[in-house]
DNA sequence: ATCGGGTTTGCAAACGCTTGCAAGAATTGA
DNA sequence: TCAATTCTTGCAAGCGTTTGCAAACCCGAT
């Protein structure tokens, strides 16, 4: 008997072995896709909280004590524990940790993508501050996983990560709802429309707006194109609002040809550009709703034969580094983009250190910066 | 003895206790920052293989054969399951998973930071790759990590994640050897000299410099000022071999006094290009190692009131977006970036899949483009 | 029916760490 | 000096998975 099951042992494995290859491919649930000699051990050579209690000569708990927190722990203890693990190469295996009830330090950026100065300029802020409190990024980027959000967001939370930052999301309520926990904690920037009891940072908007449709005035112009973003965010209406209120101020009529619509991209700065640059009247400044979206419409112009700012001025807003990098540079409303990171952040950490603590929402000063791509109209 | 030894603690737990705020700072562990009211416990209702199991009625190993391998698994059984874990909503526990055995599906990338359209670019390609593949990106900065980049990877590598992606490190040297393992999989993008046992990925950057250069040549130019990069990166010193091996093969004399020292910045490329421009004798074109420098160095050009290209041309490298924004549209050399990236994601992804492959290095090509930036000399 | 083979399933032991509990040590106050 | 405290330390029980091993099962062939 012993020795039939092992021949039949061996032959079950064996073609185990075989069909792997192929019922990889049948398996429609996502899978791992290893089948040769993976060694499936991780490193053996890791070194655990036992060892360096071994080489301290104390136990493992009093290790666990000494790198987890602020547990009583003698000084001369703690000075040996330190000291083997230092020896050692010790370094603590987050999964353990966090799988054991601990923090696992990590938090979780949910972003459309980073190929776009806004957000970058964003995720450095929030990596700069999270440098300093010992935290690690996970980055998630959106755009393919339409309809899935609650899935995505739960497998997110699922212990991995600490927390949460949500850049720009479209459908905020979404990812919201699928949260683990009631008191998750999550920050949102810049917010689609303001959720009641969620952390959030943001910029003035609307006073932004309104500085920049002002400036314009002020240097004489009356015509000003406006070029909106995604409507969906309340960033673009409260600019649009705001801009409407600098015209109305100074009793200029809302003229709602002068309104194109954009997507806070360069392509549909472009398109909206064109539109105003063909108006019957031609507008003598343009004010677009995010810096992409007046580069793009200055290229419009600029093929047209316009030229910048003698013809036509343009604004921007958020100060992206291409702004200034861009010819003309660009006037525009600068946002804080690092310091909005870094608060986010901040306010994520204080949400975790305490789960009680309320829901905050700070909002930043925008500032408008003067360049070299607004000119009075017609000299 | 007693009465010392107390004594002694004593002194040991106030000086314990007064150091401790020190101490966070200067302990090079990691460590858990929080004190307060930290209520440590997990989200309670989390859903585990239990609780599927219980209503599926099978046993948890059952389901975690479902959920993660290719086990003989009865069809029904599976659907029972699938069906049990989507009415739970019930998502893997990925610290669990990796901590027993499997893999975290979780990679991590490190780089200098993602402010810079170079990186941000790889950055889309590697994230593209892994939605399909279904991995997780952490993403590590390094640039204040100096001097301790042993300690950081082998936190990094240490459980967390399957394998890394390095770009543009420095001092590669020093994060290989960190490494946990003889094998534990990694990629070098842009690497600073090719380590002889390293995948890596990069681009003909000798090719494309020459081919730059050439260009240049053809439409008439014979003094071509050159900006370096940062001489560390092989990158940059290949490119300005590229350069000179264009000008010996048209027998144009290699001036020292053409090459300015950049650092692959724009602020770097403003400086060299000034130095450029003061010489006695100005070149008539100017190839700079990057487009960042080459849109620093326009500027200078700007300034001292050069047209671009009428005055003065350049080319830059790489094709980063702003380089299509920038004005006159920067003619440069393209590096396929989004595609180091995915391939850079799909050699790692065999590595880990099979730990015995031998590295690869794949070299992608670059791409002349031309437009706006370049005319012939004078006229 | 019964047997032999492969196929399914379940059990239990990790993985490395945190933390409640309790015992031991040191300190304090009387 | 002794009890009452306050510190320290160790033990052991998890945390949610994976996976080797072994028992149970199913099926066709005898």
């Amino acid at each position: 008997m012993p020795k039939e099951r092992c021949f039949a042992n061996v032959f079950a494995v064996t073609c185990l072995k075989m069909t792997r290859l192929f019922s990889v491919y049948c398996n429609r649930l996502q899978k791992d896709m290893s089948v040769s000699k993976n060694t499936r051990k991780k490193s053996q050579n890791s070194i655990t909280i036992v060892d360096v209690a071994r080489e301290a000569g104390v136990s493992y708990s009093t290790v666990s004590r000494v790198f987890s927190g602020f547990e009583f722990v003698n000084g001369d203890t703690r000075e040996k524990v330190i000291e083997a693990a230092n020896r050692l190469g010790y370094v603590v295996n987050l999964q353990a940790r966090s799988l054991a009830g601990g923090r696992s330090n990590i938090i979780g950026l949910l972003a459309p993508g980073i190929d776009n100065g806004y957000i970058s300029e964003i995720v450095s802020g929030i990596d700069q501050e999270l440098a300093r409190s010992n935290y690690d990024l996970m980055l998630y980027t959106t755009h393919r996983y339409a309809g899935k959000e609650a899935f995505y967001v739960k497998s997110i939370a699922n212990g991995l990560v600490d927390g949460l930052i949500l850049i720009v999301p479209l459908i905020t309520a979404n990812y919201i709802q699928a949260l683990p926990s009631q008191d998750f904690p999550y920050v949102l920037i810049d917010q689609t429309d303001s959720m009641p009891h969620s952390s959030s940072v943001d910029a003035t908007n609307w006073q932004g707006a309104y500085d920049a449709t002002n400036y314009l005035i002020s240097i004489g112009h009356r015509r000003i194109g406006f070029i909106t973003g995604q409507l969906q965010l309340s960033s673009s209406t409260e600019r649009l609002d705001g801009y409407r209120a600098a015209l109305q101020h100074h009793h200029i009529a809302y003229d709602e040809s002068l309104v194109a619509l954009g997507d806070y991209q360069t392509k549909g700065g472009y398109a909206a550009g064109q539109q105003l640059i063909n108006l019957p009247q031609r507008p003598t400044a343009i004010f677009a709703s995010n810096d992409l979206s007046a580069i793009g419409a200055i290229e419009a112009a600029r093929e047209r034969g316009l030229r910048i700012p003698n013809d036509i001025s343009f604004v921007g807003f958020d100060d992206i580094p291409q702004a200034s990098l861009a010819y003309p540079k660009l006037t525009t409303v600068r946002q804080p983009l690092v310091q909005i990171g870094q608060v986010a952040v901040r306010l994520l950490l204080e949400k975790i250190d305490d789960p009680e603590k309320e829901a905050r929402r700070v909002t930043l000063s925008t500032e408008l910066i003067i360049r070299d791509s607004c000119a009075p109209p017609h000299g």
